[in-house]
DNA sequence: ATAATAATTGCATTCGAAGTCATTTTTATG
DNA sequence: CATAAAAATGACTTCGAATGCAATTATTAT
């Protein structure tokens, strides 16, 4: 129990009268060892308190057993969920996960610095600061990665995404059905993938409805940048009768502000839709109409195709996508009547 | 770049034409090695991509720069800013985190040997199942463990908490002086810490002001469960002028459900207090009166404590009480008349 | 120029577990 | 009971960086 002695190996085996081998091939599964040592080491080493040390382990075997997960700190909300999710499946597959947040894609070069010193098996980046050059980097050290909610345009790297077009077409297809005309669409932050790849998506399923040039205003995804672009907004240009919000947050901000400042109803006069199926999107004072990504089966995909790269580093780079669920609630109406 | 051979010290001091002493020498600070040996030793290791694998230098150092962080995975809804500027802070002082999620008390004892073989160099703890043995198991194998918003009976070990009596009695205090006399509390799960101290802080602060006995009802910490407990406790009892709620989520349910499903007011009918100042508790359709953890400065505080505590593992444990910060929203209204 | 001192450098060892290989013990078979 | 086959065991080496120590080189003072 002193301080400065740890109990190694050496010790159990010294004090079981055998030798450091034999210790060592009781802690490895499927290894041959007769009961009557087994039981002497087993002994000694719970007398002595011996836990193997995972670090030396991992030194002669090649492989922490850690996956770094990379997020981004200002993420989406639903984030939280996401990291508990992917830790869980992580956790099954008998790995830890070494978590890295990013402020800013300066970062990226110091976090990259510490995954490779590390030595983690694979990586899962939940983060928008991703660039083609460090996914080359990571290759050039064979360190297997997964994108989450993002996917790069040339495909190089294996993503697990929710697939916000299918998302969004379902969103617009309500509101077209609700014979909305005039629509305004809030995006998120113009350096994340997840906000593009949700106004594109918008975009084109307007498109399809023959709606070609829909007004387009920036929030950063928070409640409050919602309430000051539409608030900005709404003081120089007619108001929409529909408001397709990148995420939930911005969705619940601008209900409030088209309630609280400009002095309408929703559904009644402006209809909001979100996504993400956040849990306050269904609280009682909103009961936005949104789509939930399917959380569970994501982090579950995600974790797979990594361990799968893992194990088996020749495997192409794969994209899979994943619907969204339509979660109808009471924040959509029929567009009021219209007067041009 | 082949698949098996990662670059080594030996690699590089083999290019430069020097020893791997002196390659090991150019990546520890503070050690003398002359200018020209170091350029030829830079130049090498960059032009073979050497990266000095952490692995190896914990097994020597007998320090992996790993803290574990444990949370419990259904943790207080606050939990993910709390864990980013963990990680931030510790990312600070040169450490990384190594995350552990608990679904239940049953797998702390899993979740220990990992700690122990992974040798981190502490532990924070923000999780309800950690006993007074789970305490004397770290301490036999010397690793230094921070509790954040727990501390136990003895305070054998570190904490870092709120002050849940300071905000509750203002919360309180703010009730009486509007002249409310019929209290009703919803506390948080019964297995968890945090919960039971924002309890007794509600009771006490009550009994200062002569309230002895105040009915309880409990929920999970969750908006459904204040809407369902709070639901049943209405079908059989007369309805108190004044909630007060272990959590901002609860808080939130509840107003919901007086509005929704009792058709009362708030705050003119009754009034609502909270606990956390999460970011929903601004919103305008709730406006929450409320307290909020100084996060930052806690999370700040933890991880000196630790920090101090590697450092210096003669230190004492220390019991740190943060005050919360009143935040006046609009659910809180002078109690309406009384009729008895 | 020479001695005295300081700064570099390389050799060899260490950290703790795991695996190879040769040797010994046990078990099965004729 | 002898022998072949199988199982168990220990000595030794490996993983990759860090460091004490001794040897070497560079610097300074005289």
């Amino acid at each position: 129990m002193n301080k400065k002695t740890r109990v190694t190996s050496y010790d159990v085996a010294h004090a079981a009268g055998v030798s450091q081998s034999a210790v060592s091939r009781v802690y490895r599964p499927g290894v041959s060892v007769s009961k009557k040592t087994r039981d002497k080491v087993i002994k000694a080493a719970e007398d002595l308190g011996y836990k193997p040390n995972a670090i030396a382990r991992m030194l002669i075997n090649r492989s922490t057993g850690m996956v770094a997960v990379i997020i981004s700190s200002r993420a989406n909300v639903n984030f939280p969920e996401v990291l508990a999710q992917l830790n869980k499946h992580i956790a099954v597959k008998n790995k830890r996960v070494l978590l890295f947040t990013l402020d800013d894609a300066d970062q990226l070069e110091m976090v990259m610095e510490q995954i490779f010193a590390y030595q983690v098996d694979g990586v899962i980046a939940l983060t928008a600061h991703f660039e083609p050059d460090s996914v080359t980097q990571f290759a050039k050290h064979n360190i297997p990665v997964v994108l989450y909610n993002r996917e790069l345009p040339d495909h190089s790297v294996s993503s697990v995404c929710c697939n916000h077009d299918q998302g969004l077409r379902m969103l617009i297809d309500i509101l077209v059905s609700h014979h909305h005309q005039h629509f305004l669409i809030m995006a998120g932050p113009k350096d994340s993938d997840v906000a593009r790849a949700r106004l594109n998506g918008a975009r084109n399923a307007l498109l399809a409805h023959g709606f070609t040039d829909t007004t387009v205003i920036y929030g950063d995804y928070s409640y409050d940048s919602a309430r000051e672009c539409l608030s900005a907004y709404a003081q120089k240009n007619p108001l929409p009768t529909a408001i397709i919000c990148s995420n939930d947050s911005m969705a619940i901000g601008a209900i409030d502000e088209i309630r609280q400042n400009l002095g309408l109803r929703v559904p009644e006069d402006i209809s909001v839709v979100g996504f993400d199926g956040i849990s306050a999107s269904c609280w009682h004072s909103y009961q936005l109409t949104t789509v939930s990504q399917p959380t569970y089966f994501m982090t579950k995909a995600a974790v797979e195709t990594l361990i799968n790269l893992i194990e088996n580093p020749e495997v192409p780079p794969e994209t899979r996508y994943w619907p969204g669920k339509l979660i109808e609630g009471n924040s959509v109406a029929a567009a009021p009547r219209d007067d041009d």
